[in-house]
DNA sequence: TTGTACGCGTTATCAC
DNA sequence: GTGATAACGCGTACAA
């Protein structure tokens, strides 16, 4: 029954015998009025029944206060949390989020870019992996990538190498006869190569005797488990009677080897030790809580929007200086020990 | 190099001997220009490498494009999975999302529902379920909620009380000799009683001898582990040499219980049988992949864009004939079944 | 089929 | 401390 015209900064200014610069000095510098005026048009504020329109203000002043976001997808638990911690920022930065989930088609992902840019984005956090970072960089707009290819733009990554060293050291602990990682193929310029050179170089050091076991490992749940399972039959035919400490290449493989062991042997012997990597929800439900390596994902979205923001606020200065040098952020994951290992 | 000014309709025009009004039509109703006359500005925008402006275009017309979802958090897969469907259906419908995370806060849910509201956005999903839904209808704009309770608003809920039936009938099938439900308490007027009334009603019609749990499982880990022992040392005790039929309230829970299981028995013995609700990733990757009741997340997300776009579409029309009864729809849930029944 | 003139709601500039 | 006026980039009667 109220009136439905949205009220705005004129109807305020006749109300109360201001101008609209004064109303605008009162949303974005209340100081330069008198404390007397300034209840006066919080009053009218009420009485009018006043709804800011942010989107006018953007078309003045040029500051969307937007971030875009391209993620692959959120059914992995990792995106999933890592856009989670991202959307938390809001309560520090202030900056208002516009998502797409691109399902790893680089066609799609370029249009969604178009799209946050016809929108005005400020900058733009990638966690996709379609789109070379060559390209990325062309568009001349602030980006923070996390977890990929990165060689031209700037980005925060989980230092991968430190979490291999971290698993392997722990099992070259837990006095294990010999040390396997299992991954499937990865490019050695995505982050999460350090955790193959992690365990090989630890191994090399400690000349511990180990084994790679590199190979496309499938996605489909059915996929894993019998290839899990050939490695597992592998596994103990080759290393008969010696303590295996498996390392595999996320949270998720490890459950799967996990389940092909217990349900040989009705349990974990001491003869295999595991360890996963994330940190995902799987680890702790798993049949037995899987020790694994936490990736900091609080941090490294804190990481990503603060590197991100320090770009865009040079941007909106008189004369911005052009950013000389890339810089690369990486967060130390953190050993999660629970009953894989000793 | 090229010029950082960014490139407007009056420069096309300029460029093209148009008028600004042309140009826009080039882009809005591009017949009605003649062909040739598309390719000459075509050209032009490659050009002068234009780059639209769609925040301009709101401020004209009104039409942001922008739905506004409120999530209460993206750990739980339930939300991160509906999230991503929502977010699929931008190839559908062209609606841009901006998200945001309430953590379970009312006070900061509100203070985001006030920012979205400033950057015009045409509709809201709702997922969380702190604010009543009396106060959300005040709002005055198209709003639909997903499983939660919505005695004011438009909804798009699982059909809880069918899952449960489907459940309840399988157990009965494999012959349990008596059903058990196990659920933490939840209040009449949200979707998810469904799954205790379904239960509780199928029993009663079958005559099947069955019995409700009923209190409060804790959240984390550790507390959901304690109390399903507990709950497990009681049946036992209870019904010994009778075949037990598990109804969990979800996946988490049912994968609970199962491990507490399988570690006293050294398997799942024919005398339980257990069924879960929701198919999360911990279903199927559970020890022995569970049977469960799967939610359509797909379909309600569709089913719920559906809905809103409907009622953002009437609010463009000349004379919009306000909404007179409310939609509540259902989304029948499908029964998944795995390895934990027969 | 195309052009003119004004409006959308706010901010910036420069006066007073 | 406050006000007039011109942007910001695009859409839309209405006119031609």
């Amino acid at each position: 029954m109220e009136n439905e015209k949205k009220v705005t900064f004129d109807d305020i200014a006749k109300y109360t015998n201001f101008s609209k610069t004064t109303i605008s000095r009162y949303f974005n510098n209340p100081d330069s009025l008198t404390v007397k005026n300034q209840d006066i048009i919080a009053q009218a504020l009420v009485d009018l029944n006043y709804h800011e329109n942010k989107l006018a203000r953007v078309l003045a002043n040029g500051k969307s206060e937007f971030v875009g976001i391209i993620v692959p997808n959120l059914y992995l638990h990792y995106y999933a949390e890592m856009l989670n911690q991202i959307l938390n920022t809001y309560e520090q930065f202030g900056y208002k989020f516009l998502i797409f989930a691109s399902n790893g088609n680089s066609e799609t992902e370029r249009a969604y870019i178009q799209e946050l840019l016809a929108y005005k984005i400020e900058g733009m956090i990638l966690l996709s992996h379609t789109i070379p970072s060559e390209e990325l960089a062309s568009y001349q707009i602030p980006i923070v990538t996390i977890e990929r290819e990165d060689r031209y733009v700037n980005s925060v990554n989980t230092d991968n190498y430190m979490g291999a060293v971290q698993a392997t050291s722990l099992l070259f602990k837990n006095s294990c006869d010999v040390l396997v990682h299992i991954n499937s193929t990865v490019q050695k310029d995505v982050p999460a190569y350090g955790r193959i050179q992690g365990f090989q170089d630890t191994c090399l050091e400690n000349r511990i005797p180990h084994e790679l076991i590199i190979r496309d490992l499938g996605h489909s749940h059915q996929e894993i488990h019998e290839c899990m399972l050939e490695i597992y039959e592998y596994l103990k035919k080759t290393y008969p009677n010696q303590k295996k400490g498996l390392f595999l290449a996320n949270d998720t493989h490890a459950n799967h080897m996990l389940h092909i062991i217990f349900r040989d042997c009705g349990t974990l012997p001491d003869e295999y030790r595991i360890i996963g990597f994330d940190d995902s929800p799987i680890a702790e439900q798993s049949i037995i809580p899987i020790t694994t390596i936490g990736q900091q994902i609080g941090k490294i979205a804190y990481e990503a929007m603060e590197l991100l923001v320090t770009q865009m606020n040079e941007r909106k200065k008189r004369r911005p200086k052009p950013q000389t040098e890339l810089i690369h952020k990486s967060i130390t994951p953190i050993l999660v020990r629970r009953e894989t290992t000793d």
